[in-house]
DNA sequence: TTATTTGTTCTCAATGCTTGCGAACAAGCA
DNA sequence: TGCTTGTTCGCAAGCATTGAGAACAAATAA
């Protein structure tokens, strides 16, 4: 996604206004490569501005999102999860402590066995144990 | 997933019971390729058997996971999904209607940029428009 | 600076999906 | 037939997410 400032701006030019809720949003989501939940993002909001809504959270998220400055994913953990690398990627879930990393795959297979069927969009999602947790210790 | 009959006899020397709602589960997933949710397999065994509960629906079906009669998958249409079929497959989403296809894919492509982190499991999600919804008319 | 308009935030309730719990029940075996 | 133990059912609860409407604040014009 684009720079807080970008962000700013583009809300502004679309006719929407820039409330302190959504640069707060804008900031926690920029460089933001945790793959949050709404819930997550509003934890941390919610320190630094006590009294924001979880409503209010998933409103920013959803716009964001259907601005295409960032994108929903979502890889079997129960909820949404927000992307903003909205390049085309994949990710991998660890199964022991539930992290999200962003994958890159050369080619995305073609699909077979099935025809007629128009794709649009293929997402991967890879499954197994993070660096952290296949590693050392346990 | 094996027959209902291998099922009964699977049940049983696991210490499980075999009930009629167990029976009518077996077969009604037994060669079902449409990928139900919960509650569409509900809806039909409660034409079969009324009275039946969503809640035994849901019990048999996470046994059957559990044995690895079934698999449950997550496709993004909002609730799990059943496939009797465990083969090592993928699946195409229709946007359209929603229906979901079994599709079949020579490799999997490995993970690039992603150091240490230990695959054991890759499912790909293909969306855009199946055959009956791309094609004619509309 | 103030007033006005219009989009935003918040609270609360409601939804959809899934699971926990406990009482009534029935399959399987002696 | 009777007993034991797993099963079914109904209901409530849990979690994630969304809808609705009143109070509010950003943006713009006066």
């Amino acid at each position: 996604m684009r720079s807080p400032e970008e962000l700013t701006a583009a809300f502004r030019a679309a006719g929407l206004k820039v409330t302190p809720q959504r640069q707060l949003l804008f900031r926690l989501l920029h460089n933001n490569s945790t793959h949050p939940t709404a819930d997550s993002l509003f934890s941390v909001a919610s320190e630094l501005m006590p009294g924001i809504s979880l409503r209010t959270v998933y409103q920013t998220l959803t716009e964001l999102a259907q601005m295409g400055e960032i994108q929903s994913i979502e890889v079997g953990t129960g909820s949404q999860r927000f992307d903003p690398n909205v390049s085309d990627h994949h990710h991998a879930v660890c199964d022991e402590c539930g992290a999200v990393h962003d994958v890159y795959v050369k080619r995305t297979p073609e699909l077979a066995g099935l025809h007629g069927f128009a794709v649009t969009d293929a997402h991967i999602v890879y499954r197994g144990l993070c660096a952290d947790c296949s590693g050392a210790a346990r």
